[in-house]
DNA sequence: TATACGATCACCT
DNA sequence: GGTGATCGTATAC
């Protein structure tokens, strides 16, 4: 299994995000690995986006989305949750892919204790749950994906391009106006781990 | 210094 | 269908 590298992160964000769809993203804790397949990502793209925490111009919080690629931007929301991205195209530009869902993989057995109660099919199922599930918090800001010992990607099974859904990116006020409505979501259709609260289209 | 709110989730009716 | 939890961040005073 090998490593993605800095030119797979480098790309055109839209193209990384499709790309990410059969990734295997790796987090290693105490020497063991836990990992899933993504089956669902978001694209999020420049200042002209709207709907991207760098709409507003760089600050402290947003400024690994402006670092090299190949790096992780993780964000606390709602007072409780992270979610996790990975930083995209040249350094200075300010692109990430939300990894939104995964389909568990190996250490399941560490994500049922980190979401205790939760069922095996909900371990993963959005981004602030598989960030709980995997132990990602703000400790993984910035960290470098193609060098890091404890969070990575590798190549996994090629995704027949034929699977791959696009839809509206979730969860955005309606006041980013059009950038709400752009088919930035992309994911695998049919998987049952891709997130999926309440009706939704796609 | 104060305040409003969010790239969510779980639980309620 | 609706909403409370809970707090870092941005922005307004």
């Amino acid at each position: 299994m090998s490593r993605l590298n800095l030119a797979f992160y480098r790309d055109d964000t839209l193209q990384v995000a499709r790309a990410l769809l059969g990734k295997r993203l790796v987090r290693v804790i105490d020497g063991r690995r836990q990992s899933g397949v993504i089956v669902e990502s978001e694209a999020y793209i420049g200042e002209a986006d709207r709907a991207s925490h760098a709409a507003h111009g760089r600050t402290r919080r947003n400024e690994v989305m402006y670092g090299p690629p190949g790096r992780a931007y993780v964000y606390f929301i709602y007072g409780m949750y992270w979610c996790l991205n990975v930083v995209t195209e040249e350094a200075g530009f300010p692109a990430a892919v939300l990894v939104r869902a995964l389909e568990p993989l190996e250490g399941v057995d560490l994500m049922r204790a980190r979401r205790a109660g939760r069922p095996d099919h909900e371990l993963t199922t959005g981004p602030g749950k598989l960030c709980a599930a995997l132990g990602i918090d703000r400790r993984l800001n910035g960290v470098d994906l193609t060098s890091s010992e404890e969070l990575f990607l590798e190549d996994d099974v090629p995704v027949d391009p034929n699977r791959i859904a696009a839809s509206p990116r979730i969860g955005l006020n309606d006041k980013v106006g059009s950038a709400a409505v752009v088919p930035w979501r992309v994911y695998l259709a049919g998987n049952r781990f891709v997130s999926a609260q309440k009706a939704r289209r796609g």
